[in-house]
RNA sequence: GGGCGCUUAGCUCAGGGGUAGAGCGCCGCCCUUACAAGGCGGAGGUCGGUGGUUCGAAACCACCAGCGCCCACCA
């Protein structure tokens, strides 16, 4: 119970109300949150263990990593992962969310670099050692405000099973999962481009290289011949300054255009070297001149045609992409682009360049990490992970429906991604990572095992050398579903929860890690590593932009909780939920979530205070017991229940969201609750309980369908129902048809309106909603008899002082008439009535009526309409025209009589 | 160069063969005993364009345009 007082400003209720419903009148999320939160902790809800009398549910946490903050778009992903956990923890599943951070390799060491480069430390001065010393220094300092940041977010993650991708057991899953891949064929050593970024000096794989266009340079210049200077091959090419390690020059076969040069020579102006000149169907004959340049060193097609030619290697860049020794003198030390320029100006003095196209636009690939442009580099010799016999199983587990896909358009990109795929480059050349588990003695055989080992296993020479690469960040993610459970080792909590059930992610790392953990997965465990795949947006400003600290858009998700609470904002995301790409997102959500957690609130209070001091689960009332307008409730609830668990079965969490906002909001409190107020204010004592408790009951079931998005407000007023110990353990609503009354929702239906019509006509002739009226209810086909039972709710809504029913219109004089769905109602007027107003309003709305009668008189003047569409379809437009010809009827005599 | 997505109210987006929806914003009136973080009422869309299928299209199909994303070794 809290403690908060009363404010200033509440009005006191009647000394009648217990002390324990006097809840204050706003709701205090930041008063209420993290108490809950502990107590969830401290009685161990969140934890999960296996359990063989319960089907298991498991989702493992995308790792984010381990020393960068939380932005919105991780409070977005854990949301939608709480909300599918809690529901299957309600479900009476064995609940398992398992979280846990990334080391990030690259990512992690240019934090740490930049940060030590401030105190003017250079990591080359402090060596290996002590610099992963002072990224573990980072970890420890860094990594638990993941943690504070989610517990505070409200997510009921196992805290006791928190993992590390560089904790122990991990380590020992890369090194199992290495020397399986290796063993296997799977993981083999060589020396081929690679994309490299001469900023983090460490080569990356394909999918961690950006491509986007580039203004740069198409320079046209020519060989000319060894045997005929004065003649050449003019070639194209956007990086003139690779020409220094050209080593060949290719036209395709059947280009006449060079039919005649083929197996001639070129002279290189600067090395001096004579170019073979070879045919290659590489080479694309209307590009450009027809004519390649081949710098097998520095491009990954020119490399493919050096090797077939045999043309040797000239590596002219070092890491830094820098000219090497390996280049003419004069352009040695130069970095690339000072390069790009010389070069050119080298060839323009010469005489050599034919045309220079600036901007010419064209893709670059750039590091993925920090933006600078990769080049494709000889970075000695590399490991690989050859995918050819991995991508088949992938690829079936995903047509199979063993992984679906959620929206299943997400399966075509993966499974066209596994097509094209390309053997994967693991090796990186820094030192925060798990270090390759190969050993080199000086005979330069390889020790590949699981354990340090002492001596060669080839030779048995003590003097062996480890590798100095670490692993691709992504070679452990990609074991993150098994390895957290304890892989390689046979546990049981492996065998229990292994596969996982749902893994919810975004798509920028569909590729970088959903598909490898698929394909590692299913070699190294034998089974898919999930059965589900979520993939949702990327979380956007509120006008669809990227967010970003340098625009100034950002939302810290640790501000909006400390200011407004974690509810609002989970709500505010959640109604975003939707399976667009783009989720935008700003304040005014998670003002609509402040505010929709106050009415839950407010609403609440009413409702228990209705409960008149009842606890206990709410009994649902005896039907006969039952007003109209109960059933009506009832009935709507079902309907918002069933859609609710539809939707999350299906993931579509925004569709969720909004079913039970609606419901809440319009359904529950502006009409089922404004209703109940006749009874629970003005009813008998058996009145009062039935209200009372129906009111409770439908609430308490709602708040636990909600439970899942809003934990925190629901738990607060759960718990004052004494219905159980915490609404995190309570059952998830089942579903009851049988609560589904299509004659009530009809009847109320026309109430709805008979009211929303007189209150139209109410605020039309500026009456104050304080003035009572009186009205008379005509039927037009339906018999009043059945409206009848709904008089006291209209009565209330519609602040009427009495409503009569009468046989027909004629009945009534002295009236103003309105129409409402098959009813007419007169409320008298009095003499209070404007007349130029009402005449007004009767001419706008025969106009309307009028205009709508005639659409549908001349659909069914249509033949074809007629004869073919359905009977129901046809039907119900006459009743429709009949209808709005009686109304029209009704306003040209009520127009006539006002003059 | 392939593939995918989007285009609906002022803004951000749901929906989906048979009377156009939500939230926010906007305009009125109202501090009515759950809530002014509220209530009641209202204004505001030829559902991107063109053709087709159909009795009927905003929805299905084709093409087109604009925007966005992913994949790709055309120098």
């Amino acid at each position: 119970m809290s403690e908060q007082p009363a404010t200033a400003s509440a009005p006191s209720h009647p000394a009648s109300t217990p002390d324990e419903f006097d809840l204050p009148p706003a709701y205090d999320a930041l008063a209420t949150e993290q108490r809950l939160y502990e107590q969830w902790v401290e009685s161990g809800s969140f934890r999960a263990d296996p359990n063989p009398d319960r089907e298991p549910y498991c989702i493992v946490l995308p790792p984010p990593n381990v020393t960068g903050a939380l932005h919105i778009g991780h409070a977005f992903q854990q949301l939608l992962q709480d909300i599918v956990i809690r529901r299957a923890r309600m479900q009476g599943l064995e609940a398992l969310w398992l979280p846990g951070t990334d080391h990030a390799g690259i990512a992690t060491q240019v934090v740490v670099e930049r940060e030590l480069a401030k105190e003017g430390i250079d990591r080359r001065e402090i060596g290996r050692e002590a610099f992963v010393e002072k990224v573990w220094e980072w970890k420890a300092q860094y990594g638990g405000r993941i943690v504070e940041q989610m517990q505070a977010m409200g997510n009921s993650c196992d805290w006791s099973r928190l993992r590390f991708t560089m904790d122990d057991g991990l380590a020992h899953a890369v090194r199992v999962a290495f020397v399986r891949l290796y063993e296997g064929g799977l993981i083999y050593r060589g020396e081929r481009l690679v994309n490299w970024c001469p900023r983090d000096t460490t080569s990356l794989s394909d999918s961690e290289v950006n491509h986007w266009d580039v203004d740069g340079e198409l320079v046209t210049f020519t060989y000319p011949f060894s045997d005929d200077p004065s003649h050449g091959v003019d070639v194209a090419t956007t990086r003139v300054e690779t020409m220094l390690g050209d080593t060949g020059i290719a036209v395709h076969p059947t280009d006449e255009r060079y039919t005649g040069v083929i197996g001639k020579t070129v002279h290189h102006p600067f090395t001096g070297q004579d170019l073979p000149i070879a045919a290659d169907d590489a080479v694309d004959p209307t590009f450009g001149t027809g004519a390649v340049k081949v710098t097998p060193a520095h491009d990954p097609t020119d490399f493919e045609i050096g090797q077939r030619h045999g043309w040797p290697l000239m590596n002219i860049l070092t890491a830094q992409a820098r000219i090497a020794d390996t280049a003419p003198e004069r352009f040695r030390g130069l970095d690339r682009y000072e390069a790009r320029a010389a070069v050119l100006e080298a060839l323009q003095e010469l005489g050599l360049v034919k045309n220079v196209e600036r901007p010419y636009a064209h893709p670059v690939g750039h590091c993925y990490r920090c933006d600078t442009e990769v080049e494709p580099w000889l970075a000695g010799l590399q490991w690989f992970v050859r995918v050819d016999p991995l991508k088949g199983p992938a690829k079936q587990a995903a047509l199979d429906g063993k992984i679906r896909f959620w929206p299943e358009r997400w399966t075509h990109a993966y499974t066209q991604w596994l097509d094209v795929l390309r053997d994967w480059n693991i090796s990186r050349q820094l030192w925060w990572g798990h270090r390759i588990p190969v050993w080199y003695c000086p005979d330069g055989h390889m020790t590949c095992v699981v354990e340090d080992p002492s001596a060669c296993a080839e030779c048995g020479s003590e003097q062996l050398r480890q590798d100095p690469d670490v692993l691709d960040t992504w070679f452990s993610s990609q074991l993150w579903p098994f390895s957290t459970l304890g892989w390689p080792e046979q546990t049981t909590d492996l065998s229990y929860f292994y596969p996982t059930t749902t893994l919810i992610t975004g798509y920028e790392i569909l590729y970088l890690w959903v598909a490898r953990m698929i394909m590692s997965g299913l070699y190294l465990t034998g089974d898919v590593p999930f059965h589900n795949v979520v993939i949702h947006g990327l979380v956007r400003d509120p006008h669809g932009r990227k967010m970003s600290k340098s625009v100034g858009n950002t939302i810290d998700p640790m501000d909006v909780v400390e200011r407004a609470g974690a509810d609002p904002l989970r709500f505010g995301l959640a109604w975003q939920a939707t399976e667009a790409q783009n989720i935008p997102f700003g304040e005014e959500h998670v003002d609509a979530g402040r505010r929709f957690a106050n009415k839950i609130w407010n609403a609440s209070r009413l409702v228990l205070r209705a409960r008149d001091g009842r606890t206990g689960p709410p009994a649902l009332p005896d039907r006969a017991a039952m007003t109209l307008p109960e059933r009506w409730l009832l009935s709507r609830h079902e309907a918002m229940v069933e859609e609710v668990d539809q939707a999350l079965t299906e993931f579509h969490f925004a569709e969720a969201a909004q079913a039970i906002h609606r419901f809440f909001w319009s359904e529950f409190c502006d009409w089922s609750i404004e209703a109940e107020k006749e009874r629970l204010y003005g009813g008998s004592p058996a009145e009062r309980e039935t209200a009372g408790e129906l009111l409770a009951w439908v609430l308490e079931r709602t708040l636990r369908v909600l439970h899942p998005m809003m934990p925190f407000v629901t738990e607060e007023i759960w718990q004052r129902f004494g219905a159980g110990e915490s609404i995190v353990t309570a059952p998830w609503p089942e579903q009851r048809p049988e609560l589904t009354d299509a004659e009530a929702e009809a009847r109320f239906g026309t109430a709805q309106e008979l009211v929303t019509a007189i209150r139209r006509f109410r605020k039309a002739h500026g009456l104050r909603d304080g003035l009572s009226l009186s009205a008379t209810l005509a039927p037009r086909e339906s018999d009043s008899k059945e409206i009848e039972s709904v008089r006291p709710e209209i009565e209330r809504l519609a602040n009427l002082s009495s409503l009569e029913f009468g046989e027909s219109a004629s009945e009534v004089t002295g009236a103003a008439r309105l129409s409402a769905d098959g009813f007419d109602v007169f409320v008298r007027l009095e003499g209070v009535l404007d007349l130029d107003v009402e005449r007004e309003r009767l001419r706008a709305r025969l106009a309307q009526v009028e205009a709508e009668a005639g659409r549908h008189r001349s659909k069914l003047a249509n033949d074809a309409f007629v004869s073919k569409a359905p009977e129901a379809v046809v039907a119900k437009e006459r009743v429709r025209l009949s209808s709005l010809d009686e109304e029209a009827e009704g306003l040209r005599s009520q127009l006539a009589s006002l003059g």
